[in-house]
DNA sequence: TCTTCAGTAAACAGAT
DNA sequence: AATCTGTTTACTGAAG
């Protein structure tokens, strides 16, 4: 059971008076505490804020270029992966990256800003600035930060409402966005809540490992280059409430046995699905190494395009605008040092590339770009 | 211009 | 009955 700290998620401001059933305020907050899985999303996450913050420390040794500042990404881990902390401290983040287009310009914010005291203030202010990470990015976010992997649709709520304070005080739709992603995205799976546990609607959404390294990659595309860090091992031991977690474990922490064989619901029931192997030591392993621990278990002949992980009525193929490049070749296959030490080198430009951006150097070059090409076209 | 994808709204059914 | 959860369809806008 978690309280959240007062004035943590701010007021509930910018109400859609015509929202009612979705009412964050509501029932995302509040209601939170009652479900037995509440715990999972807002249980202290020290473990896993641990290997995020030595994961963080470790992109930034690894490359020696802690002098350098557009490389060193303790400002970073400071800003940011704080804000992550799930175990009340948390803060609504507030960082360059928080709106990288620097001005909320989301269908949401204008309700915010105009009915929002709070909001009438830094244009940065969290409060009206949409997160720049897309709904399946916080969805990620928020089931690997939980201690058993997978999280019920109320507590995803939570999660984001309790680090991206903005969607408190907009429109409910987003709720509506969320179980959508669910839905549709096929990173994400449901799982069967434990037998004998019939309190809680719905089911448990946990992240398809098949589409793990995507979704870390992509979370690292988009201004979090330390996502790796949410490739974690469960911070809790097995437990049967908090059973899914399992699933997960194998030589690289991500493996799913028979998963892919398995149409609907995951039955956690079915032992045989589960791949039993938790060596603490392989836990260490990746849970800290600068490279994604996650390594593909699909058939190296056939990356797979991220689209296809997308909406089902959208598989159509074609271009993918998640990352894919980085999601193919040696990253796959078996890994050298060299390899993780060449990786490591472009992470760490991934990161000053981030970085860049996050400086908004990036961002004022497109956003000149954009003018420039929109001039043209006119 | 076309295509893809993300976001949003809405309707609906089933579960609690 | 009300609410929540999950699915599906449709649409829009941004972006490549």
């Amino acid at each position: 059971m978690h309280e959240y700290p007062p004035g943590l998620m701010g007021p509930i401001i910018g109400m859609s008076p015509d929202k009612k059933a979705e009412s964050p305020g509501a029932q995302g907050v509040c209601g939170a505490g009652t479900l037995p899985e509440a715990e999972s999303a807002s249980s202290p996450m020290a473990t896993s804020l641990e290997q995020i913050g030595r994961a963080g420390a470790l992109s930034v040794v690894a490359g020696e270029s802690e002098d350098d500042e557009l490389t060193n990404l303790n400002w970073l881990h400071e800003n940011l992966l704080q804000n992550f902390t799930l175990g009340g401290e948390a803060q609504p983040i507030n960082s360059p990256l928080f709106d990288i287009e620097g001005g909320g310009g989301s269908p949401h914010s204008n309700t915010a800003s105009s009915t929002s005291s709070i909001s009438a203030g830094s244009e940065r202010d969290p409060y009206k600035s949409k997160p720049p990470f897309s709904f399946s990015l916080l969805i990620y976010m928020a089931i690997e930060q939980s201690p058993s992997k997978s999280l019920p649709v109320k507590d995803i709520y939570s999660w984001i409402l309790k680090h991206f304070p903005y969607f408190s005080s907009a429109p409910t739709g987003w709720k509506n966005s969320v179980r959508h992603n669910l839905s549709l995205n096929k990173c994400f799976r449901k799982v069967e809540r434990s037998i004998g546990k019939t309190n809680g609607k719905g089911s448990l959404w946990c992240v398809h490992p098949e589409f793990r390294p995507m979704l870390m990659q992509a979370l690292k595309k988009q201004h979090f280059p330390n996502a790796h860090a949410f490739c974690t091992p469960p911070a809790s031991p097995p437990s049967a409430s908090s059973p899914p977690h399992h699933l997960f474990t194998s030589e690289q922490g991500c493996a799913l046995k028979d998963l892919d064989d398995q149409e609907g619901p995951i039955d956690l029931s079915r032992r045989d699905l589960v791949v039993v192997s938790r060596d603490p030591k392989q836990d260490h392993n990746y849970s800290s190494t600068p490279v994604p621990p996650c390594p593909r278990q699909m058939p190296p002949s056939q990356p797979v395009s991220f689209s296809l992980a997308l909406h089902h009525d959208q598989e159509r193929g074609g271009r993918a605008r998640w990352p894919r490049s980085p999601l193919q070749g040696p990253l796959f296959g078996k890994r050298s040092r060299r390899d993780s030490r060449t990786d490591v080198d472009e992470e760490l430009k991934e990161a000053a590339g981030s970085l860049l951006h996050l400086a908004g150097i990036r961002t004022s070059l497109v956003a000149s770009r954009r003018k420039s090409r929109k001039i043209s076209r006119k």
